[in-house]
DNA sequence: TTACGTATGTAATAGTATAACATTAGAGGT
DNA sequence: ACCTCTAATGTTATACTATTACATACGTAA
């Protein structure tokens, strides 16, 4: 198993602990937080939070994962590189969290943005719903 | 010195720890940071965190005061009244925060989430900029 | 008064994140 | 192949942020 090469282009130039907390947070679609993953990761070899908040750090430079910040949660992007603009809904009974997709959300923020005169480098938007299943109950 | 007694009608109701921290913050008018807070107020008779993030979690409850959840520090609220719906401008280079006037924004949010379908029940919304005096230097 | 909800005080502990420093791995040029 | 530079790693310790638990006091309304 040749170690840090993948078949994967998009993953492509990530090192071991870069790719192995981003497969984690792909495969659970949800939030995580950084101890959680590390407790999840250390039988792949994990056995410091350092090496986890450095993955998390290069992949949310990337726009390969968000930080929801009010969580204090990482979540796989779901959109095609956001980079730097985030946008979530977030459930206020059970934290479901879900990304807005950029292209739906850029004009009205273009639009905020302009009206309001802000000359922004990057936002994060938190809207915070009750999700349906939370409705119901 | 009547202890739990003054006489700006605003601050009323509000406790002796609540009162101290809220004028704090009013004082400061930035973003602090809940240990900086219990520093200050040690003089005052603060002695444990806990009893700061009491004040804090009333006083953001009330609408008084927010937290920036990317700074994790609290802000007197610059309007009056937003309860739930927050929005700031953060400098990426000093950390400057300013809370966005309601007025300005309500309407472009509210379009913003009747566009996306958004079933909201509050939302706080970050703008990064590069403030004027890191502009030029 | 009694009862109830809210706030306090205090100590301990849980949860989140970074500093510092020595070492290693990989990419690119010669 | 060898050198060099940059980025990533490993490890330990520590800093920073926030909550649990429990005993006590306060204010208000029946
Ligand atoms: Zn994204
Ligand atoms: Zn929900
Ligand atoms: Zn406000
Ligand atoms: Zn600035």
């Amino acid at each position: 198993m040749s170690s840090n090469h993948t078949h994967n282009k998009k993953n492509q130039t990530l090192t071991k602990n870069q790719r192995i907390v981003l497969n984690l947070l792909q495969d659970s679609g949800e939030p995580l937080k950084a101890y959680f993953i590390l407790d999840s990761l250390k039988k792949e070899g994990l056995s410091s939070p350092l090496q986890v908040y450095r993955a998390l750090d290069k992949l949310v430079e990337l726009g390969k994962i968000h930080k929801v910040e009010s969580l204090n949660s990482f979540i796989i992007c779901n959109n095609s590189n956001c980079a730097s603009n985030t946008a979530f809904t977030i459930c206020e009974r059970c934290g479901k969290v879900k990304e807005i997709k950029n292209n739906n959300l850029t004009e009205g923020v273009n639009e905020l943005v302009r009206e309001n005169k802000l000359n922004i480098t990057r936002y994060n938007l938190e809207f915070y719903v009750v999700c349906k299943s939370c409705k119901i109950n």
